[in-house]
DNA sequence: CTTGGTGCAAATCTTTTGCACGCCT
DNA sequence: AGGCGTGCAAAAGATTTGCACCAAG
């Protein structure tokens, strides 16, 4: 099962109808790890802006795509059922973003946490902020 | 050591005055647990917007306030100088952002987690979306 | 014919900048 | 005078909306 079809049975399930802009703005998305509002509409070139935001909408209510907050504007990337869920740090001086290891224990805390407030939890973000390898 | 001593103190280390703008910014946090730009504004009725943003800038960068990432835009805090640490769970149904319970455990695992990268953590942010107790 | 999806243009909202003035030393 | 901090107005950016049109069922 590739990303593709993924892609295509999220929007059949929801009878949303696989367009030229949305096929677009899924390309754009699988050939870059993570775009700007600004970087994905000018690479979906002959995607009007508006239809670039419509889409992202549609498509993150599906799941297909998450905002990820980097300081405090956001970055875009495709949805967990095309990655392994992660998370990001950020490099406060040169800007590389660091995908981290999966660590379940975490996730399990997290999902405690939520427990105690009685929330019940859907999805999650995380984002760590420091000095990378190189820049420290 | 009261709030209003700590944020004095935080200008006077940086050698910036205390002006009324300002100390008008830091009120609104102070008796607002946390506020969207537009609210932080409208809270602060005689201060000029883009002073508002100039200050909201200045007290992030002296750590006085923190903006937190909810759905894809933020709201703002005061720092961690003046609350215990904590995160935030938002609501996806009404909106409510509630505070979660401090877990030295869970931090203990970011730490952890950056290190296995070589990354040296200066701070972090963990959002948690779903619905709260009365909307689930 | 009806609905869903689009482009285009305009409206709206958010954030940033330039500038002149007042205040303090 | 010199520097900092402000308000005000304008500029830039980002996001949303209204509308007419086209394509597919």
């Amino acid at each position: 099962m590739n990303s593709q079809n993924i892609f295509e049975n999220a929007l059949k399930q929801n009878h949303i109808s696989l367009t030229k802009p949305r096929q677009a703005v899924f390309d754009a998305l699988q050939h870059h790890k993570s775009l700007s509002m600004a970087e994905l509409v000018s690479a979906c070139s002959d995607v009007d802006r508006a239809s670039v935001y419509r889409t992202t909408d549609t498509f993150e209510k599906l799941g297909i795509i998450m905002r990820i907050p980097t300081g405090w504007k956001y970055r875009l990337e495709l949805g967990e059922a095309f990655h392994e869920h992660h998370h990001h740090a950020t490099c406060s001086s040169c800007g590389a973003s660091i995908a981290l290891p999966e660590d379940p224990a975490l996730e399990r805390r997290l999902q405690d946490l939520a427990h105690r407030r009685n929330f019940t939890l859907t999805s999650h973000q995380i984002e760590l902020t420091g000095l990378c390898e190189t820049c420290q």
